[in-house]
DNA sequence: ATTAAAATGGAAATCGATTTCCAATATACT
DNA sequence: AGTATATTGGAAATCGATTTCCATTTTAAT
């Protein structure tokens, strides 16, 4: 579809010019507020535009200058509240650095997000801020996006074989502290409900939970450790399948606060008690953990300092070009995240 | 700040047009698969494109036909689970349309407001979708859209009085449902906890809440119907005073899932019991709401249709537009919302 | 007063794609 | 064959702002 929007007429420079007898070029200065223009002229072309009504067209400017002022940013669902929030922290940096924000969503599939970034770059954004779908294992669409200079910012779900600067969670480490937390409380059968295996931030998450086994000496049953588990029906299933098994986990470390729902279910379901008889520690820190019954225990991620940060990469950089046009290192950022202690995993008081 | 991208050159249809021999603009309607071009040529055309790696430039086409297949939206809180919900619903429908989002957030600022609604116009967005403020009592930045022709439809949080399509929940009608289902579970005082008061979607609530107490020959106090208290915080607050009083209320009725879960506070910390000895209906059916303790009854405002449908009207507007470019009648659309019953709020079996 | 230097405003090219004419060629029709 | 009619591709203008010179004017300096 093509619309043509019936355009009266714009207000342009030339109109602010033929008013008060002067160049457009000269209006272009005042605007912009150059040196090489004189104050007088400069009042009166501000107070002409203002009278006018006159409103810059970026477009126009962007096609001269080359730049758009655009950042573009590429979550598999806008309305996760992880990635909602780290929307907002972007959209709170850009505002600051006066740049606009286009927001692509990919609904974790790889073709649309693939044409997400082609959307990006027809629109000539300057950066590009992308959290990979569920589906995506190649990276040309990021190699693009490289390749035709555009600064290249991959956050939380991450292709770390695909150089750019990365900033993620420190998904490891909090996972292994939480998992000792479990360990503290008395927990020794703690099963581990993951997400999509090829996804770096569940492997890391994974790695933590290992490792805090490991170290503690505790052996755990292949059957307690689950991949691609994070939605709240599947959860559910298996947790009832593995607490009637003959070994059943005494508490559940998992990757996502909607899979800890499901298990909190299952628990209720059959007749047992969290803290008491199963202890549970989600991840993302959802608004609804501390309204659950019991209250979540959760992993804060710090989702909207993300989003700042992952965007103030962008804006520091122009800074250093602007100094030094070759600077251009690739920074990982690690943000870390916290481990929020509720009722569902303290049953030592 | 203003930024260079160390550009080295985009390729261009001047570019294809050198490599194959003819002029641009006959790449540019071989592009555009116009019909006054033959087959050979088109496909000459695309083949060279695909290997010169050729990205249209939205922009400078946007400059020369005046329009930018974007739509902008403006909402005060982008993570905000309503409006997150909203944006995913326009999201899709932009992206079957072929069209952009720009999406920028108020912070429920009037200034802020006012600054989005400018920057969409410097980005000559076709369409602007905006959802109030709290703070926005006039509506000159909504004339400025309508004066540039971009067409402008408000949802949500909409001042009446400015003409303009226009999409809201049945707010009225559905606060007068739920007030009536508390009734109908035999609580009597049933207190409104609302918001901002100009807002016109908090208006209703308080309408059908009045309506449904008079229907029911019910007499509230007047310290029972609250203004501005959709917080958490102060939703506790005034619950907790409200409770301690001499003519404590049975029921709260409130326009946000927040305040319930302040009310729900409240009434634990004072050892009464939910949905027992005090019933509650929040607004929104924010996740959480059904993982609370006990679950909340809660309004579902179908917040992803409300953003397909606010789209639509824009894109049907286009087709009609095409066949009779003098169309503009302004739409008020409603959407339907309901009571979603949990246990918060029935006590009888 | 004369020359040099600084300040100021304008003309024109430019960014990349679209679109309006127009010219040239091809096809159809007596 | 000769005229009329389609087809097809190109030249040039255009969208609105920026930017690079360049020309003039003003100010400073001797």
């Amino acid at each position: 579809m093509n619309v043509q929007r019936s355009k009266e007429k714009r207000i342009t420079i030339h109109d602010i010019a033929r008013e008060i007898g002067i160049a457009p070029s000269s209006v272009s200065k005042a605007l912009n507020n150059l040196p090489t223009i004189s104050d007088r002229i400069k009042v009166l072309v501000r107070a002409k535009a203002k009278e006018l009504n006159y409103v810059h067209n970026s477009g126009a400017a962007n096609l001269r200058k080359g730049t758009s002022q655009l950042v573009g940013v590429v979550v598999p669902r806008i309305n996760a509240a992880f990635f909602s929030d780290v929307i907002a922290g972007i959209e709170e940096k850009c505002f600051e650095y006066n740049h606009r924000l286009i927001i692509c969503q990919s609904d974790e599939t790889f073709v649309r997000e693939v044409q997400a970034v082609e959307t990006l770059i027809q629109q000539n954004v300057d950066c590009i801020l992308i959290s990979l779908s569920k589906e995506t294992k190649t990276n040309l669409h990021l190699k693009e996006i490289v390749d035709r200079n555009i600064e290249l910012i991959q956050f939380d779900r991450v292709d770390e074989s695909f150089k750019s600067h990365i900033i993620v969670n420190d998904n490891e480490k909090v996972a292994l502290k939480a998992v000792k937390h479990l360990l503290s409380q008395g927990y020794k059968q703690i099963a581990y409900f993951g997400g999509a295996e090829h996804i770096p931030a569940y492997k890391e998450r994974k790695k933590g939970y290992l490792a805090a086994l490991k170290s503690a000496g505790i052996n755990i049953p292949y059957q307690h450790v689950v991949d691609d588990v994070s939605q709240k029906e599947r959860a559910y299933i298996t947790a009832i399948e593995l607490l009637k098994g003959n070994n059943p986990p005494d508490a559940f470390f998992t990757v996502s606060d909607h899979a800890a729902l499901g298990i909190l279910s299952a628990i209720k379901e059959l007749g047992l008690k969290t803290p008491e008889d199963v202890g549970i520690v989600g991840f993302a820190n959802e608004t609804f953990t501390e309204a659950t019954c019991p209250t979540l225990t959760s992993i804060d991620q710090q989702s909207r300092k993300m989003g700042l940060m992952a965007s103030d990469i962008f804006f520091k950089k122009f800074r250093e070009k602007e100094k030094q046009p070759s600077l251009r290192k690739q920074e990982t950022l690690v943000i870390k995240s916290t481990v929020v202690i509720r009722a569902s995993s303290s049953r030592k008081k």
